[in-house]
DNA sequence: GAGTTTGAAACT
DNA sequence: CAGTTTCAAACTC
């Protein structure tokens, strides 16, 4: 394919159309097609434009739904089109023409990548406009990724834990499949949300089916990260993608550089420095530094040679770049979801494994499992969830809320990732990362140092992550009885990732079950008997988890939902509840004045709402009635309830949680990178319950996510104050999504919802009120960084 | 560690 | 939809 192709792709669509070639491919397997639609779909800034379209949630499900049912139907011509493949197109939407007519040249640059090294120039050659267009969205994952502490800490020894969500979904995936391939499976997996059960099916006989070695076949490693990163954004072009491959490895091995010469700063200026210079000109830098950096092409593309045991490894200092930004966009969903969806791939992958390398697999499992672990604790949110992150559940939100130590919750998370045997890395990855990060932070110069090495030397990093844990692990471990578990959890923060249950007669496949909740697979911490929540019954989880969701979509959704402090103050609600963030149903408490655990507002760290039912209120975080205290007012009572309670957890945690959040706005705002991935994510997932929520993750599901931005130290995170103003905003989106889709009659999920009524009161609240106004334009705004990509 | 309390989840 | 039961966490002793 080395043929005039690669110059064609730089022109515009028609001439491919016409030129013999375009004929050729279009001969050529159908499969390429489906792809290059992909990929089309990714340019057309439209496709950007449908992004928000996923945030919203529920009812923009349905709107996916119907629209890919079209676009399946008006493209019977094609049968390799793929209900995904539909899903995807529809996704795309107005992009519906030019994906068709860019479907060959999409068709054709794969062709050219599959071809070789060549990728990296060829996407270069493409006009300007769409090599920045692949460049920003590089740089937007950066961001995403965000969170310094994920990227850097992914890198360090650690990697198990920041590997997390990119890094299992796309070392699954990847491992299993090709990068291409990873990419349709990412779309399916947003899609799964958004498509239904059926789709998911196909989604996991693809992942199943899906070649092992197109990895392999990928010329360098970039592609496998491209893919990574394609999926997450779906609307990259293949081009664009060899662009990112080659740019956002520069950039990533800059940002590497930087981070473990100064993790603080280096990472942010970089990005700053990206953003600034989005032009071509940055570009070529980038690339010029990467020719000129024969270390970092030998670790990001050096591996073709090795491939595919270095490929693991560099998958990972990758992914957790790309996996990160991809993460922001789908945190949501892969919180949960991920963590059971993916383990569930990754087992195929295991399976199969035979074929390709088993060490990769291995290692990459390995990372997963450590990144499930961390996600375990979740959470889910996001990483996933993410544990993701701490997925998102109560979990997630405790965690973003409680992110009282950071520490206590890196041992935890980390320990109980290693114990925990959890599947699912990609839920828990986002939220695990963040939850991390902190820990990460303290690594980090061990972990820069692993990174380094990591690249070089794939296989020894992870062990020096998994070692490195092993310590806290040990922790853990002797603490198994429920209440040492209470403590741990109390004084890790009680919803970081690991949770740890006690289910007796649940099986854990009930909300009884905090893990399960959560989004997350049981792990050795925990006490339960007969439990079902494991990987083994992944199919048990998942129909149950289905079952759950269809009598309640928001069962594993958030049950806090944090407001940024500006919304509360507009908000009207906010201003009766002073507390940044609302539960999501409200409580229903009556004998704890909302002043114990029982009350999941307080538990949860959020003021208790118009939505409450709860009698004699009168939660430290905010009172239904609205005189609950805000800020410091409301810690000032918490610890005078606290001293009263004796509870002295209560006044040592609370408070700090409550400084978090307000202090950190990114801590205060659920919304951390899970949540606003949630939101991009497609919580379509209705058709796959499980990524629908999960958030985490904030990780939901993501929750981990959540606490390591808030708790994640300004010098890591730095480099990610920029999208803390992002997520700041979004997160207040999120809650509108969350209330929106569920709240709106329209989104259907209220009705299907047991506790629509619930929840409704905060929607409505949200709906009605201006704050939720100004949410939506800070999101827009905020969301920019994909939109910009999407205008050239 | 055992027992009690509590409120969500599940069931009817 | 309301009421009841089940469940497991939170809490107390």
């Amino acid at each position: 394919m080395d043929t005039p192709e690669r110059n064609q792709i730089g022109t515009p669509i028609s001439k491919f159309e016409d030129s013999p070639v375009f004929n050729y491919i279009n001969s050529l397997s159908p499969i390429k097609p489906v792809k290059s639609i992909h990929i089309t779909q990714t340019f057309n800034p439209l496709n950007f434009s449908s992004l928000p379209s996923v945030f919203t949630s529920p009812h923009v499900n349905s709107h996916k739904e119907s629209r890919l049912k079209r676009h399946n139907c008006s493209d019977p011509s094609k049968p390799e089109f793929s209900s995904e493949n539909g899903n995807k197109v529809c996704t795309n939407e107005g992009i519906g023409v030019d994906a068709t007519q860019l479907y060959d040249n999409s068709a054709e640059l794969q062709d050219n990548f599959d071809s070789g090294v060549s990728d990296g120039e060829a996407s270069v050659e493409p006009s300007g406009e769409h090599s920045k267009f692949a460049i920003e969205l590089p740089r937007t994952l950066k961001y995403d990724c965000g969170s310094p502490v994920c990227d850097p800490a992914p890198c360090c020894g650690t990697e198990a834990g920041c590997m997390p969500a990119s890094l299992v979904q796309c070392g699954q995936e990847v491992s299993a499949k090709g990068s291409s391939e990873c990419e349709v499976h990412l779309s399916e997996m947003r899609r799964t949300d958004q498509t239904k059960e059926g789709l998911e099916c196909d989604w996991e006989s693809l992942i199943s089916d899906g070649p092992d070695i197109l990895i392999f076949n990928s010329p360098n490693d970039s592609e496998a990260f491209k893919g990574l990163i394609q999926k997450s954004v779906e609307p990259l072009t293949r081009f664009c993608s060899s662009l990112m491959s080659q740019l956002p490895q520069n950039e990533f091995n800059d940002v590497h550089k930087m981070q473990i010469v100064d993790p603080v700063d280096s990472g942010e200026l970089e990005t700053e420095d990206l953003l600034a210079k989005p032009g071509e000109a940055s570009e070529l830098e980038e690339i010029d530094q990467l020719q000129n950096n024969p270390a970092d092409t030998v670790l990001y593309k050096g591996m073709s040679s090795n491939a595919s045991e270095k490929l693991d490894n560099e998958v990972g200092m990758y992914m957790p770049h790309g996996s990160k930004a991809i993460t922001i966009l789908h945190r949501g969903m892969r919180r949960r979801c991920l963590d059971f969806e993916m383990v569930g791939a990754r087992r195929k992958n295991l399976g199969d494994g035979s074929n390709s390398s088993s060490s990769m697999l291995s290692q990459s499992d390995e990372n997963i499992a450590c990144h499930d672990k961390q996600l375990v604790p979740f959470k889910p949110g996001g990483d996933s969830s993410q544990c993701i992150l701490p997925g998102i559940g109560l979990h997630l939100n405790a965690l973003a809320t409680t992110s009282k130590d950071y520490k206590n919750v890196k041992h935890e998370d980390l320990s109980s990732g290693r114990q925990s045997y959890l599947p699912s890395s990609t839920a828990s990855l986002h939220s695990p990362s963040n939850s991390q990060e902190p820990f990460l932070q303290s690594l980090a110069t061990a972990s820069s140092e692993r990174e380094t090495d990591h690249g070089e030397n794939g296989a020894a990093p992870v062990e020096d992550a998994s070692q490195a844990p092993a310590y806290q692990v040990s922790d853990d471990f002797n603490q198994n009885s429920p209440k040492k578990k209470r403590r741990r959890l109390e004084h890790a923060g009680e919803s970081d990732a690991c949770k740890r249950c006690n289910c007796k007669k649940s099986k854990c496949l009930k909300l009884y079950c905090e893990c399960f909740a959560a989004g997350v697979y049981c792990i050795e911490p925990c006490s339960c008997q007969d439990c079902f929540n494991k990987p083994i019954h992944e199919d048990t989880v998942l129909a149950t988890r289905k079952q759950i969701e269809s009598r309640n979509p928001l069962a594993f959704a958030p049950k806090v939902i944090r407001n940024s402090d500006s919304v509360t103050e507009i908000g009207d609600e906010s201003s009766k509840t002073p507390a940044s963030a609302r539960h999501k149903r409200g409580c229903n408490c009556k004998k704890s004045n909302c002043l114990k655990k029982y009350c999941e507002c307080y538990q949860g760290g959020v003021g208790c709402s118009i939505g409450c039912r709860c009698e004699g209120c009168k939660n430290a975080f905010g009172r239904k009635d609205g005189s609950a205290p805000i800020g410091t007012e409301a810690e000032l009572e918490e610890e005078t309830e606290a001293c009263e309670n004796s509870a002295v957890d209560k006044v040592l945690q609370k408070p700090e949680i409550q400084n978090n959040e307000e202090q950190n706005p990114a801590c205060a705002l659920p919304m951390t990178p899970l949540r606003i991935s949630r939101p991009m994510v497609p919580l379509p997932f209705s058709s796959n319950v499980k990524l629908s929520r999960a958030s985490f993750i904030t990780m939901g599901s993501s929750s981990g996510l959540y606490t390591s931005q808030k708790l994640g130290k300004p010098s890591i995170l730095r480099s990610v104050p920029k999208f803390e103003k992002h997520f700041q905003t979004v997160p207040e989106d999120e809650m509108p999504e969350i209330l929106r889709g569920n709240c709106t009659p329209s989104t259907g999920v209220k009705s299907s919802s047991p506790n629509s009524k619930r929840v409704s009161p905060p929607q409505s609240d949200f709906g009605a009120s201006p704050s939720r106004r100004s949410g939506r334009k800070l999101i827009l705004q905020s969301i920019p960084s994909f939109p910009s990509l999407t205008q050239h």
